[in-house]
DNA sequence: GTGTTTTGTGATTATATGAGTTAAAACCGA
DNA sequence: TCGGTTTTAACTCATATAATCACAAAACAC
């Protein structure tokens, strides 16, 4: 990647972290220059006007990022990126925690709970929700715990919990397709039923259908979880799932009755 | 404070943290409603129109925040607070490293080094800023250190860094205002020599000046640090300072003349 | 000193983004 | 099919940001 390129991707993140375009700029201007600049000096190196490069390092300085020399010419200095970036990390943090407090004070509106239908089926996206709901459906789990997953998607933590939920007497069965990851769920959960599910068409890809199905969850015969991700495309935000409850949840039905199907065709056993 | 209150506060922070206003509104009045709710009744208990409750929630969901029941009429449903907060700390957390390491990939720009006076004095703000330049001289003292706090001041790592320098031969002199303090410091720094200062007149603050200065540092009698903040005001962002380095340099010769003249009268040394 | 260049501040004008509104399409239950 | 609701999408308006300009003050050259 050229410089020029990891300049811009360094003003697109400081953006995306709050900053404006211009204060970005400037930052990271201030970044290239270890003695730092006068405002002329860093708009010659970018495209910040010259007379727009006062305040954008006033409001760098207030939130403790840059120095200024209050001399004629002013001089600006960036702090070091460990300085800064641990400064931002700070800012944040502390923004989140607020926010955790904040919201755990709300009260609840009261509802008036009119046993609605449980046919339901929720979308969710990014890799860390689907884990956090696939790990707390596990752990809810009371009798049976069908699970097929393709080699990627078994973190640690799923694996816990699928442990925690064989030792309490529920009825564990994982799926993989290879050899490798087999021998992995079989160390962290030995209690549970691990199976080479042979099912490596479902989780595969195509070119005409490029999307992996990454893992296909079913507990108590009642509750469904599929997680999906593009093919390529391994960022965080592209990985989908649904997921539905309920014993006449048409979803949940019909997912199920394939499976069944499938995997009875392995080794007669009814999931 | 109100439940009303905690709910605009709530949406503040979501707001600073990168969500637009409709987006945060929708996310605290999901939060409220544990089992979900649609676009109506997210409608009913915030200011968003109902029809802008749809792009609202979908940007949530794509970002791991909010679950949607695709039926009709859609439910919507948030996280729990701890999965959100973790999502969100996730995502800045990403960020921050790839500026760290984007920012670090930058080439330096060469400069015509045309030996600048070492007449300086930079400003910056923001304790965290302060604390970290207040521990980098401290770290690079050859001679001596001389620090004049108030109580607050003094942070463990800042203690740290005195110590260490009165172990490699630095001749450290710590001022404090109170008994409390200066046990803290002798403990925490043996070797370094601590002194009441009694100069509570320069730390303190009147209705006039309502300015504290918080600490006062010299550095081989060249380098000087002096930080100030807001009286009555705690927060990170009203604490400033500045600093200036060379013995010919009018700041440094000023106040280190002033201080000079102030200790010797307590106590006949040099400073 | 005087004239010229550089520097800093403030006001002003575009432009983009988000907030709020409206209209119409899709959908549901009768 | 009809009246109502839900949903989508396009549009207006306001605000915030980006970009430009005009001018005064300071530094500099001579």
């Amino acid at each position: 990647m050229s410089d020029i390129s990891h300049e811009r991707q360094s003003v697109e993140l400081l953006q995306q972290l709050g900053l404006k375009k211009y204060e970005a700029e400037c930052f990271v201007a201030l970044t290239r220059l270890p003695d730092g600049g006068t405002a002329k000096e860093i708009s010659d190196i970018t495209d910040v006007p010259r007379t727009r490069v006062y305040d954008a390092t006033r409001i760098l300085e207030a939130q403790g990022l840059v120095e200024i020399q209050h001399t004629s010419p002013q001089r600006f200095r960036a702090l070091s990126i460990d300085e800064a970036t641990a400064t931002l990390r700070r800012q944040y943090e502390s923004k989140v925690d607020d926010l955790g407090e904040s919201l755990r004070r709300l009260e609840p509106e009261e509802r008036t709970d009119d046993g609605r239908p449980v046919h339901e089926v929720w979308s969710l996206s990014g890799t860390a929700a689907i884990e956090s709901r696939t790990r707390q459906l596990v752990d809810d789990a009371d009798e049976e715990v069908v699970l097929l997953v393709d080699d990627a998607s078994a973190s640690e933590r799923l694996l816990d919990a699928l442990a925690a939920a064989a030792g309490r007497e529920v009825d564990v069965t994982v799926g993989t397709t290879s050899e490798s990851s087999l021998d992995r769920v079989r160390e962290a959960a030995p209690d549970a039923d691990v199976i080479r599910s042979g099912l490596e068409w479902l989780h595969g890809s195509s070119r005409s259908d490029p999307v992996v199905l990454s893992q296909v969850l079913l507990v108590d015969r009642n509750t469904l979880l599929v997680s999906s991700r593009g093919a390529d495309d391994g960022s965080e935000l592209s990985a989908t799932a649904i997921y539905g409850c309920g014993f006449d949840n048409g979803f949940v039905v019909i997912v199920r009755r394939l499976l069944t199907a499938q995997l009875r065709g392995l080794d007669g056993r009814t999931v």
